[in-house]
DNA sequence: GTTGAAGGTGAACGTACCTTCATCTTAGCC
DNA sequence: GGCTAAGATGAAGGTACGTTCACCTTCAAC
């Protein structure tokens, strides 16, 4: 017996309230909120993860992952042929409009940003030494994108990974509307597109 | 006898420390840590400002001020002839390096944004009912510069004041280099840019 | 120089957190 | 069913803030 089902369970159910009200309210989420979300209590989230920050990382951790995904699936689209340019103004458009939603997603994109030099990253307390695998995998998956892009002509032939990562650091919240929200990409967009 | 010098003094030199110290650490600078900068106890903070939030709005009102004469400055540049294209650059990269510098001018540039609709903006701390006149001031000067930069084809014609200060409110802050924050500022200038 | 009020002080209070731990509960093997 | 270690509990401790207030100090008008 390794893990007893209930701590499984419990853990699970932890995690979940945790992404919730991370999502919203980013590191201020209290850890008596997310016991209460979790129908635990708060002892239980200290048997889980040691301290506040763990669980923070593992909630990053866990939209890395995502972001990682989002990437992926995009890469494996032009990989089948799709043009470059739609499918990567569609990434940026999917992972901004997920920002006004999750603020630990936006975390997570910190996380790909300049370098190691950066380990205190947006909100200080996110930065997150967490498994550097889905961080790699992320940025891999990302880099790639980009390479084709350029290649294509989409994209301005000096645009980075950094860059895009700062650009994305600066999409606006939930505070600011939809619309303008995807103002903000449009112009980003024009800014990385090369002119002709 | 309205107030004594020394209060005013005092008054000052709160101020002073509140600018120092919110610049660097933002909402999380602290009562206790002003009144030491300020050489003065923290009841004597309390006296000249009913609550921390008061204090922060003057400070704020501050650098809405310093945005103002920035703005009005350039405005001032064209009105003497000179092409708005630079001015408006210009001025665009002279605000953000200012941000790596301050937080409370980020803040300042917040209130200018998607109208009083957007009251809580921006570590919404800093929200602030402060004296609309110096909003107004600034607001004013950047729209006028806006119109003259349209006209004269320099920015794309549906360039508006929220956009201008959505994407100032995306400059990186200080966790970046400062060669980063100058490429974000060219890209957003590009995407701001009408295209020929 | 006296005096009254404006101004200053800083210990103490209230609150909101994160974290710990002695104590109770329960899953799962025999 | 009994047993025991893993797991859960939540009151209590510790810390870091903002804020208050009873008491002192000092300016400046006379």
């Amino acid at each position: 017996m390794a893990v007893r089902a209930d701590a499984q369970r419990n853990r699970d159910r932890i995690l979940a309230a945790a992404r919730d009200l991370v999502a919203e309210a980013g590191v201020d989420a209290t850890m008596e909120d997310i016991a209460r979300q979790a129908g635990v209590a708060v002892g239980t989230l200290y048997r889980h993860f040691p301290a506040k920050e763990d669980l923070l990382a593992a909630v990053v951790d866990d939209s890395t992952d995502q972001l990682a995904e989002l990437t992926e699936a995009a890469l494996a689209e032009v990989e089948r042929g799709a043009a470059v340019g739609p499918v990567v103004t569609g990434l940026f458009r999917t992972v901004a409009s997920r920002y006004a939603d999750d603020r630990a997603l936006k975390a997570a994109a910190g996380r790909l940003g300049p370098g190691a030099d950066l380990g205190a990253h947006l909100d200080a307390e996110l930065a997150v030494a967490g498994p550097e695998s889905v961080v790699r995998r992320a940025m891999e998956a990302l880099t790639t994108l980009l390479e084709r892009s350029v290649t294509a002509g989409e994209l301005r032939a000096d645009v980075t990974l950094d860059d895009v990562v700062m650009m994305l650091d600066g999409v606006p919240g939930r505070e600011v509307p939809a619309a303008m929200r995807e103002r903000y990409v449009d112009i980003v967009i024009a800014g990385l597109t090369a002119r002709t």
